[in-house]
DNA sequence: TCAAAACTCAAGTGTCCACTTGACTATCAG
DNA sequence: CTGATAGTCAAGTGGACACTTGAGTTTTGA
């Protein structure tokens, strides 16, 4: 066992086809275990398994009510996954402006670089 | 060869937590392979296929110059990740507030909010 | 009361994939 | 030229994981 953060456990959720689809089909409102597997080409026991992992990396909840297991999406999951791609787009976009801000101001950096003048 | 979409190709490539590792890095700027592989227990070899998986799912972008190859981030990968948590979360938002108004038309006593405690 | 519905659980199987090893190529510095 | 640096390529290995099978449990409707 190595210890498994939440974002890892997010991202590998979200790493397979068919654990999409089945976000993608709870987006639309909750559903049951039978009711998630019908679509899909695969052993009820299967799904199970999909939705314990997406359970687990918390992009889903579930309640048992009798016989029948409802799960709805749980927002705050997916935005575990969304902060960090927003935080990387970020920082290198960041970084591009600064960048283009030095650019601007300065110019070639070293003479020895200077060698493919075409303008200027 | 089981036709991978785009999505399935950025979700596949960020799941491993490595590959996140190298995103990081690479949000701060621009670096070589084996400047990229110095912080990690692992051989030169191991990182190049996991830039390579990087690559092909858009994530990065690599040049190589003379021996040495520089990779950078390309914006464009991360926002198809981004874009399908968006979409997905939108829709199950726009849900809850839908059904938010028809249980205030039809149920007009109790303000309260939710909380999780409904269980037996 | 009983059968069907809706899961649940454990074990087994095949496949994918992260990582290594070792041999090779290309570029650069002295 | 020579050795070092930077990466490339192909094959192999072990473990993780998606999926099945089959047998069991609980709930429910007639």
């Amino acid at each position: 066992m190595v210890k498994q953060s939440a974002v890892d456990r997010v991202f590998h959720a979200l790493a397979d086809s068919t654990r999409r689809a089945l976000v993608e089909r709870l987006s639309q409102g909750p559903a049951s275990v039978t009711n998630l597997a019908k679509p899909l080409d695969m052993t009820l026991a299967a799904v199970v398994q999909h939705l314990q992992v997406l359970e687990q990396s918390g992009v889903i909840r579930t309640e048992k009510v009798g016989r029948v297991r409802t799960c709805r999406i749980e927002p705050e999951g997916l935005k575990v996954a969304e902060r960090w791609i927003v935080e990387r787009r970020a920082l290198w976009e960041r970084r591009l402006d600064r960048l283009g801000d030095i650019l601007a101001e300065e110019e070639a950096p070293k003479p020895r670089e200077a060698n493919k003048d075409k303008e200027k």
